[in-house]
RNA sequence: UCCCCAGUAGCUCAGUUGGUUAGAGCGGUGGACUGUUAAUCCAUGUGUCGUUGGUUCGAAUCCAACCUGGGGAGCCA
């Protein structure tokens, strides 16, 4: 007895009048008095589900086999045949079906097929991956993981894997999760009334990592090229569709690189990770063009044949002045940019992914690296149509006596900066480095608007269930 | 956190100048028909009208608070 799956079915892995077993669970099932059922099986490993022909002269054809509904689990063995009928180039003559599980009451089960909402298909989080929709993000979202990871590798970067719990509240990417072993009705104090963390697990304040980008730097000071790829955590109150309390990011890390360098970078990454999508899942993305997004396959295929487009801030400025768009927000150099101005500036000046760099520093973080000019920072944002802010980067300040100036200047604690500081002591570098919301290009790719429906169980702000 | 909108059957939604027994499609179930494919046709059941309180002879409908969800904003990836 041989297994497959019903993308080896599908794509012709397996010779026509072989005998083989598909397992996965019922998506639809149609009776034909021609003796004869129907039934649609899929298992998650490609779009598409298996059409098995289902003999009437099976011996549980009628208490059983008739008796399947959407949602069962089962196994059919029967010879893989090319399909006499449309729809299908392969398809599965059964003889003999074997259910592992039924659906307890099909009226109630909640993954009927027919179309849901995505917010319908959230509240059911453990079920939603039987549904095309969720298995063809999923499917993606491994694709696009894979070629990161497949892209730095081939590039000589070193995946180094930050801590998650940090003791640093000097990250400076947010609101912090506090990580914490102490008794909560009976909180140990010190002598002033404070709460004493001597006595919590790790002997501090502890918390869950906004970034790893401070830790990876280390790492960059030494193994040259390194990137990151894991959880982030933000105890920010963001309620909205481009927002997630618990999401994952990718922050390469490059010595002796400048911001171009880290443009360039961050352009050929997103490029070749379009392509791998565009390569190694046709099928899905077939279906977001289909039912949610008509133009998904193009705008990847465009962006994976053109140069992206760089502009600067200053330039960004200017343009938006000279628009004509009326703004709610008006727009003035110095300002932070709002969402209706990224939004212009990638859906219809440029109608596709824009590179801003160097922003004015007051409204920049305290490590990036300062230009010439005094006013501004070495830092970039790629702003993507619909997402807004997908990457944001810039070379790090590798001065010591210029960073000390800056964290002065802003009025941070200079003491919690040790490590940081050594690095810039000991055999500092010029380097440069971005964060990707990896969530957010997982929604961009597809399609998907909310990105609570791209990760596989959303965390967000009265929302962890599951 | 702020602004706006919504919550009615398993799902998607209609229904409110306050008034008797709250509707449709889909799904489920039964049947007909068919190498079918979100099949089609006939029949059939289904409701704490988000929660709590208020106004009223009477509330799904009006009012208030709260909860949940959505859109937008801020924070950011």
């Amino acid at each position: 007895m041989s297994y497959a799956s019903v993308a080896e079915v599908l794509g012709g892995k397996i010779a026509v009048d072989s005998q083989i077993t598909v397992r996965g669970w019922v998506r639809t099932r149609r009776d034909s008095k021609a003796g004869i059922s129907f039934i649609n099986i899929h298992d998650g490993s490609c779009f598409d589900a298996l059409q098995a022909v289902v003999p009437a002269e099976l011996s549980n054809y009628e208490n059983e086999v008739q008796k399947l509904t959407t949602g069962c689990s089962i196994a059919i063995t029967g010879v893989v045949v090319r399909s006499q009928g449309k729809g299908q180039s392969f398809e599965l003559q059964a003889t003999n079906v074997r259910v592992y599980g039924w659906v307890e009451d099909p009226d109630t089960y909640p993954m009927s097929p027919k179309r849901h909402s995505m917010e319908y298909l959230r509240e059911y989080a453990h079920l939603r991956p039987r549904t095309n929709i969720t298995g063809a993000v999923m499917r993606v979202r491994h694709t696009l993981a894979q070629a990161i990871h497949r892209f730095f590798d081939e590039r000589g970067y070193l995946w180094v894997s930050t801590p998650i719990i940090t003791t640093s509240d000097c990250e400076g990417a947010g609101e912090m999760f506090r990580v914490s072993t102490l008794d909560m009705l009976n909180v140990p104090k010190t002598e002033d009334g404070k709460v004493d963390f001597s006595q919590d697990f790790f002997g501090k304040e502890a918390f869950l990592t906004v970034s790893g980008q401070l830790n990876v730097e280390s790492y960059a000071s030494s193994l040259s090229k390194v990137y990151t790829f894991g959880p982030t955590f933000r105890a920010e109150n963001s309620n909205t569709s481009r927002h997630l309390s618990e999401f994952w990011m990718v922050e390469p890390e490059v010595a002796f690189a400048d911001l171009n360098d880290i443009a360039g970078l961050a352009a050929d990454m997103l490029q070749y990770v379009f392509a791998a999508v565009l390569r190694e899942r046709p099928d899905d993305m077939a279906f977001f063009a289909q039912r949610i997004k008509a133009d998904a396959v193009e705008r990847l295929q465009a962006i994976v044949d053109s140069e992206f487009v760089h502009m600067d801030y200053t330039d960004a400025i200017e343009i938006l002045q000279n628009c004509g768009e009326k703004f709610e927000y008006p727009v003035e150099w110095g300002v932070d940019l709002q969402s209706e101005h990224e939004r212009y500036l990638a859906e219809k000046h440029v109608g596709g992914p824009v590179i801003l760099k160097n922003y004015p520093r007051d409204i920049k973080a305290f490590y990036m690296r300062q230009n010439e000019d005094g006013k501004t920072v070495a830092a970039m944002d790629v702003l993507a149509p619909g997402i807004g802010e997908i990457i944001g980067g810039s070379a790090r300040e590798e001065r010591l006596d210029i960073l000390d100036k800056r964290i002065e200047e802003m009025q941070l604690p200079k003491e919690e900066y040790q490590f940081y500081r050594d690095l810039r002591r000991y055999g500092t570098v010029p380097h440069a480095g971005f964060g990707l919301g990896f969530e957010r290009l997982v929604a961009y790719v597809t399609g998907v608007q909310n990105i609570r429906d791209v990760i596989p169980f959303p965390r967000a702000p009265k929302s962890a269930a599951f």
